[in-house]
DNA sequence: GGCCAGGTGTAAA
DNA sequence: TTTACACATGGC
């Protein structure tokens, strides 16, 4: 093992300086609505053709709940096409949204009450997008993991038998300290791996 | 042309 | 319970 547990790792990871492009969190507009449909949007897709997918909702309104849920479907399909999977997102979009209002009434209420178990009843949801929506959106002290956490760790020395596994290795103290380290850890392995290898000597290894 | 990107649902085996 | 495939786009 490279190191003895989460901590170490994320001490390795802050001297790397993997966030000094986002002053104060990784996840763009963290704690707002914006981030619900990020969530969804970069289901296998690149966050670069997210953030244009979120522009176009930008500038037609549709960055509240109320908003999607009035518009016509062919203009919501209009903003996320260049995300990919357009007629799956947006159904998984409208029908959260719409749950949203149902069982919460409104997005701050939402993030206040809301739990996994609720995110992942909802189709379009998994652990991933389930965790992403807690930790970025609602602002919660929750570690999100994914396929770069996983390898990651397994070129570490450290292997797991399922997401669950994965989430319960890291030990973290609160919401800020999950939301930049789940960023940092996607940083490093933007920059330094591919599908097959990992580049360590970045920290220090 | 094939592989991949800040995944998930569904059907078949 | 696991595996294979569909979903759809653009960059390399």
């Amino acid at each position: 093992m490279l190191v003895s547990d989460s901590r170490e790792l994320y001490e390795r990871l802050l001297t790397c300086n993997l966030l000094k492009n986002s002053p104060k969190f990784w996840w763009p507009s963290y704690g707002t609505f914006e981030v619900v449909l990020g969530v969804i949007l970069t289901q296998n897709s690149q966050f670069k053709r997210v953030e244009i997918s979120l522009e176009n909702l930008k500038n037609n309104g549709l960055n509240t709940i109320d908003n999607v849920l009035t518009c016509k479907s062919e203009l919501l399909i209009e903003c996320i096409k260049p995300s990919g999977m357009y007629i799956n997102k947006s159904n998984y979009i409208l029908t959260l949204c719409q749950a949203i209002k149902d069982d919460f009434n409104d997005f701050k209420n939402f993030t206040c009450k809301v739990d996994r178990e609720w995110l992942l009843s909802q189709k379009g949801i998994g652990k991933e997008s389930a965790d992403s929506i807690l930790c970025y959106a609602c602002k919660r002290n929750v570690m999100v993991v994914d396929a770069y956490t996983n390898r990651l760790l397994k070129a570490l020395g450290y292997e797991f038998e399922d997401y669950d596994e994965l989430q319960s290795w890291f030990d973290v103290d609160d919401a800020l300290m999950a939301a930049n380290f789940h960023g940092m850890i996607v940083e490093y392995m933007k920059n330094n791996s591919t599908r097959k290898s990992v580049k360590l000597d970045k920290m220090r290894f």
